[in-house]
DNA sequence: TATTTTCTTGAATCTCAAT
DNA sequence: TATTGAGATTCAAGAAAAT
């Protein structure tokens, strides 16, 4: 089982490796600063979010959101939050070797002030890359985008940094042999992964899926490496550098995440040095929006679409619904609608004039996602 | 074809609509200042991202600058930076209506500072949005992921703002019936939409493509609002809400831009006006009383209204409100207090007998709602 | 036991008009 | 400006319950 270190104990002798594969408990400034110098070769930081949650949220059905409001997420201000930004990161860069890598992640409530800082402290940012949710949680009011996606950003120590490892023929042959892009779609982290306590409640409330930790630790470090994670809650990095062969090292305050963590990563074997290829994202057919043929030229507003037999019209309109007299709605509704049914598929229902003949608009979906063709 | 106006043309009668539909040629700011408070719907903000352009940052090789002047420069680069984004968001946040939004869209270059910047302004996020790339340009060195995607903020002028446009049901009806995510994939512009000039070569070097404005436009904006872009280059933005029967203000230093931008949107046909009427929900339905059910005669006092699965039960009183035991109030509130929650929607949850089956009232509101139809 | 239906839940800055 | 009350609002997965 991974051992735990009070800073007393890192700070007697920094200069060993005792601190190797094991959870520091204590403030994440000072653990950093009890760390030897450049002795790190890749950190992943999940930092606080900084949320600032108005009071309660009620789903439709009425049962109440279980909010991120713990204390550890709560700061006075944005200089606050900038401050502590600044110190961690400031304690994170002693630590990192000159060829190591930092990557952090966050929402759009913190990664732009996590990302200036980082540029204001001189790190190189190489990539922002986004996480797509496969399945966020809804936007229950209907005033805003679904917010499907977090951000992660990727930077070097210093500007001119050589030598910091991305295995790019690594990632190439996990994405069918094109490039890895800035983009991964991943489930979020729920299910058997999910660590529950004995009350069956989630131990942390933003625990990372494995397999994000997985790629980004198969693109950016090496077997043996060492992985640092100032903010361990659960303990997914260490779980994962150890199925992957990479030490790790992770700072946290909380003794409830300390426990859960440690045996977690006690249960965790090792991969075969073969093994570790295999681990890419899900794939999944692109969704298409009508609203894309619109986009994209494909369709026009102001087309007539009809059924098959031409026994139905409606008039495609800009903002991707359709008009069957006073019936708009949704490709699928006004399909529906038009013929007295509940259900019914648009995109075969539906058909546009080509030339002398007529084609169901799932013809148009099947050319934009042959231009999609390889994006997941 | 759309007028270009010097600063002096619109300094001279700022209240006066003239600038409308038009290209403002000058300076983003002193352009800003130049326009009347409170007078846009929604801001596209494409700003210089390349930080080397606009000789802001001093890096345009850095293995020809040293180690201790690149720090230098870097910072008093990204502080020149900040100060350019504050000056234009600050003469942004002024021309904007209490009730406006402002998308700005950038890479990992400058999105951190702008999205940093906004909040520091006091403007409130609603979203960041990806825009995923279909045909991103490849990474050529092998050493980053393929930069496959650009970031959008959407934000209203203040945390509190009420009133901003939002069109969630078109954006859910054009989405197959799933709200739409904070997501995007589309094409870059090229192909027949690049504007191009005699010698072939591209006027603008980062044209966004139309189907992106037109998503953006769609989604936050009603026919007839004012859309301002204050580094408007070859004036997608004003074609684009042209097409969609939109006004727009352009603003533009260099006299090419202006030129391709002034040809190009005269070649523009606004849509029909059919085309462009956006979908909307229940939300912008005129309210109905229950009462009004009553004094139609759809519905008689002493009837008995029932959930779905005949739970619960409560009885119709002639003056509009509900009875279950002693428990008396609006059909919401005692659709709440029977199922112990804080909130119902009395229109959903209670239903009546028609025949053998439950209807809920809700289907009586519509036949008010349709009866009603014309009338105002 | 196998299949279908219902329930639960996830980093959330989540209403608006009338008074 | 703060309060009140009408009434609008969710997607995908996994687990649990029902058939």
């Amino acid at each position: 089982m991974p051992s735990v270190l009070s800073l007393a104990d890192v700070s007697r002798s920094p200069r060993k490796s005792g601190w190797l594969d094991s959870i520091i408990k204590g403030d994440c400034v000072a653990a950093l600063e009890a760390l030897p110098d450049q002795s790190v070769d890749v950190i992943f930081a999940d930092p606080p979010y900084n949320l600032q949650l108005g009071g309660m949220l009620t789903r439709p059905d009425q049962s109440q959101v279980d909010a991120v409001d713990d204390e550890w997420d709560q700061f006075a201000s944005f200089e606050a939050y900038d401050a502590f930004t600044r110190a961690w990161l400031l304690a994170c860069r002693r630590v990192l070797k000159p060829s190591g890598t930092i990557w952090v992640i966050g929402s759009y409530h913190n990664i732009f002030r996590v990302g200036a800082t980082l540029q204001d402290l001189n790190f190189w940012i190489l990539n922002d890359v986004i996480w797509r949710k496969a399945n966020p949680m809804p936007n229950f009011k209907g005033r805003r985008f679904q917010n499907a996606h977090e951000t992660m950003i990727w930077a070097t120590r210093d500007p001119k940094a050589k030598g910091y490892t991305f295995n790019y023929d690594a990632m190439k042959a996990a994405n069918d042999d094109v490039q890895m892009r800035s983009d991964w779609l991943f489930p979020i982290c729920n299910g058997g992964e999910r660590l529950k306590d004995a009350d069956g409640k989630k131990v942390h409330p933003t625990q990372k899926p494995e397999a994000l930790l997985a790629r980004i630790l198969m693109a950016s470090s090496k077997p043996g490496d060492v992985v640092l994670d100032p903010f361990f809650g659960s303990g997914t990095t260490g779980a994962v550098a150890k199925r992957l062969g990479r030490h790790f090292v992770g700072i946290e305050r909380e003794q409830a995440y300390i426990d859960a963590a440690r045996e977690r990563i006690d249960a965790v074997e090792q991969l075969g040095s073969g093994m570790l290829s295999v681990m890419t994202g899900k794939k999944a057919e692109p969704r298409v929006a009508f609203n894309t043929l619109i986009e994209s030229g494909l369709i026009a507003p102001g087309t007539v679409l009809t059924d098959e037999r031409r026994r139905y019209s409606a008039i495609v309109r800009a903002d991707g619904t359709l008009a069957a007299g006073n019936d708009v709605g949704s490709i699928h509704r006004v399909g529906a609608r038009v013929q007295g049914y509940d259900a019914c598929n648009g995109w075969t229902f539906w058909h546009y004039a080509d030339g002398a003949t007529l084609k169901p608009i799932d013809a148009l979906r099947t050319i934009v996602r042959a231009g999609m063709a390889g994006i997941e």
